[in-house]
DNA sequence: CCACGGCCTGATTC
DNA sequence: AGAATCAGGCCGT
């Protein structure tokens, strides 16, 4: 068991950072939130600018470089503020949700569950989440609660479509236990296409079953280092419509270059805080209709 | 390129 | 009460 504290120079709010609905696995009791990152089972808690990161199994220096990465403390989000302090609403979500962090993911499962995710609910798609890792995932940890990573791509593709019906994903399970398929046999390489350019990342994951353009903006944004993407969902479509087209009709592919021209390479930070202040605080400033 | 309907499921609404 | 409706979409037409 190691455990270290990480000294926060940038706005940082662990709670909102893990509630904002681009990870499902955390559980929060009292102050401190317990999930598995990249299996490996970690317990976080912020104390004012000291985030203390615990985990059974890593030493402690794979978890002071873990913990950072997966909060993207590498990026300047004082500096990404500042770009996007020039649109107002960008801005009014941003002070309404001072310190969330985009989070980088494991490739693998931000795919997953976005998979599950389409036309589902975040209470829906926890259970079907935690149902897979309950059945298909390694165990983690040997005391207390038997935490389970998140299955491999080979372990829910030989668990196969049936039984990923059973765990109730509904039609999405077909969906999923092709893609890991794909996945596991190596015809596509998730880890790959970190280094490759937006476009053609884009372009592969559109390829499979089950990943249009809304899931594949979201394994881009949460997984593979591609922060200009802007996935739209109902809510930043709504959003969108709302805050900046006076609630006039706009096509998904209109929103997106919009967004490219709106807030350029950091467009991604602007969607998750518009996403945010939308689910947390409704229509907020339409004062119409 | 756009619009539309169907699709598992479960919670909420009328 | 039981039928619509909606939910962080995708797919085929």
């Amino acid at each position: 068991m190691s455990s270290i504290e990480i000294p926060l120079r940038q706005p940082f709010n662990l709670a909102e950072s893990l509630a904002s609905g681009q990870a499902f696995r955390w559980r929060r009791k009292g102050r401190a939130f317990t999930g598995v990152v990249c299996g490996h089972l970690l317990t976080l808690r912020q104390q004012g600018d000291t985030l203390l990161a615990a985990s059974p199994d890593l030493p402690d220096d794979a978890l002071a470089a873990l913990v950072p990465s997966y909060f993207r403390l590498d990026d300047d989000l004082s500096a990404i503020y500042e770009e996007l302090r020039q649109d107002p609403r960008a801005w009014t979500a941003i002070q309404a949700n001072w310190g969330l962090r985009l989070l980088r993911q494991d490739p693998w499962e931000a795919l997953a569950t976005f998979i599950c995710s389409s036309a589902s609910n975040i209470p829906r798609i926890t259970r079907n989440v935690a149902t897979l890792c309950r059945r298909y995932g390694e165990r983690v940890s040997l005391n207390g609660t038997a935490w389970r990573a998140f299955p491999s791509p080979g372990a829910l593709s030989d668990a196969g479509a049936r039984a990923l019906w059973r765990a109730g994903l509904g039609y999405r399970a077909d969906y999923l236990a092709d893609t890991a398929r794909s996945i596991a046999s190596g015809e596509i390489d998730l880890s790959a296409l970190r280094q490759a350019d937006y476009a053609s990342a884009k372009k592969e994951l559109l390829r499979l079953p089950g990943v249009g353009v809304k899931v594949a903006d979201c394994a881009l944004l949460f997984s593979l280092e591609k922060l200009n993407a802007f996935p739209v969902d109902r809510w930043v479509l709504r959003a969108v419509q709302d805050w900046y087209f006076e609630g006039g009709h706009v096509t998904e592919k209109q929103i997106h270059q919009w967004a490219e021209e709106r807030f350029g390479p950091h467009a991604g930070y602007a969607q998750q805080y518009l996403f945010h202040q939308r689910r947390t605080e409704g229509r907020g400033a339409t004062p119409t209709e």
